[in-house]
DNA sequence: GTCTATATTTTGATAGAC
DNA sequence: GTCTATCAAAATATAGAC
């Protein structure tokens, strides 16, 4: 049962569109519920109407974020591609989805940096869904001899990592575009989905890459 | 002129040990004066007596943590070791700092999140230091064929990255230990500088890696 | 340099009419 | 479902004595 809301704007709708971007701007202590209902032209009571508290609203965005990235990167499994190539789409897939959802990768560093304080079981489900699916890919790549074996969870460090901090250091690297050195400021998406996609298929490779390690 | 403190405790080292630890758990906003007086032993007055007020203790903080990084970082530079072995020890002397100081990972993830809102250009020169470092080992390895053309801070995503991600999330993995496939709790941490680094150094290499795209 | 007491503002949340 | 008015609890910051 919907109710009838839809005539128009969806309140509920707005209200999580307006916290998503609030809550990516500010983080959860950061993002003001009166700021949330002014940029969803709601009334601030109509907010706690449709959601407990701060929290739960915080919470519904969290598993709705996961869950987009997650079902985006399950699709892609049953192209029965190559695993190098089933690689390179899940990689693509978590760049596409961190483009057209810029509040995700704020939200994801910065619910890592909390803790995840605001973690319930089933946003956590989501969340090892993308690892399982990045795990399916891997064990596929050994069977066949194409990757050595590598714990998935590391390979997933490797890929989400780089485009997080690519994504969410843009406002960063706009600002002090000229102040840096390095043209930092103007670095294609594209370069780096490529860098990644080469590095982590690289890195699997079976033959061992001589490691190094140095200690100051 | 230091005035006459030092007697024991040092308070305004105290009060900075205490910021660091409030501010890595709740971010600038989600940090309390209040608790970090508290943790310092302080009386909060005695706080605003050091520091003008709580941005410019952050800022402080943050300063000195990316001055820490340079200064680590570009130490490894004298070695005149080759430009691989140069390369691993800028990721091992990265991974090292996160370990020595286990705020650094959540505050340097927070304030990319934060869209830099508290940088000042003190801090931004520490942070493109590290950057001009590790260019400087990707251009000596440019100039003898060993590595080719990459833009250093592509490589740096790729090396900060999953290392700023891997110890940030030590507290998830760990309360999530049994509740999640992949035995995402028992990873060690030198296998994920380990990888790092075998990654990297692949990602290098002149001949380039079959990189695959894909669009779903 | 250190503490007590307090001013001031902000903010999450609710009561209750329509 | 929607709005007005408002409470109560933090939380930043300061005044001023010692």
């Amino acid at each position: 049962m919907v109710s009838k809301r839809a005539i128009r704007g969806d309140t509920r709708a707005r209200i999580v569109a307006a916290a998503a971007e609030e809550f990516a701007r500010c983080g959860f202590d950061g993002a003001k519920v009166d700021r949330i209902a002014a940029r969803a032209a709601v009334n601030k009571a109509m907010l706690y109407y449709h959601f407990a508290n701060k929290a739960a609203l915080y919470r519904d965005i969290l598993r709705t974020m996961f869950a987009t990235v997650a079902a985006a990167v399950d699709s892609l499994r049953e192209s029965g591609a190559s695993p190098q190539a089933q690689l390179a789409a899940f990689i693509a897939a978590v760049n596409d989805t961190a483009l057209t959802h810029p509040h995700f990768p704020p939200m994801w560093l910065r619910e890592i940096a909390d803790g995840g304080r605001h973690l319930d079981d089933a946003i956590v489900r989501e969340m090892s869904s993308v690892v399982s699916t990045l795990a399916g890919i891997l064990s596929l790549g050994a069977q066949r001899g194409d990757f050595r074996p590598v714990h998935p969870f590391i390979v997933q460090l490797g890929i989400v990592g780089p485009l997080l901090l690519f994504a969410a250091s843009a406002p960063i690297r706009e600002r002090y575009r000229d102040r840096t050195p390095q043209q930092i400021g103007s670095i294609p998406r594209e370069a780096v989905v490529a860098q990644v996609q080469s590095m982590t298929l690289a890195g699997l490779r079976p033959e061992p890459a001589h490691p190094v390690r140095r200690r100051r």
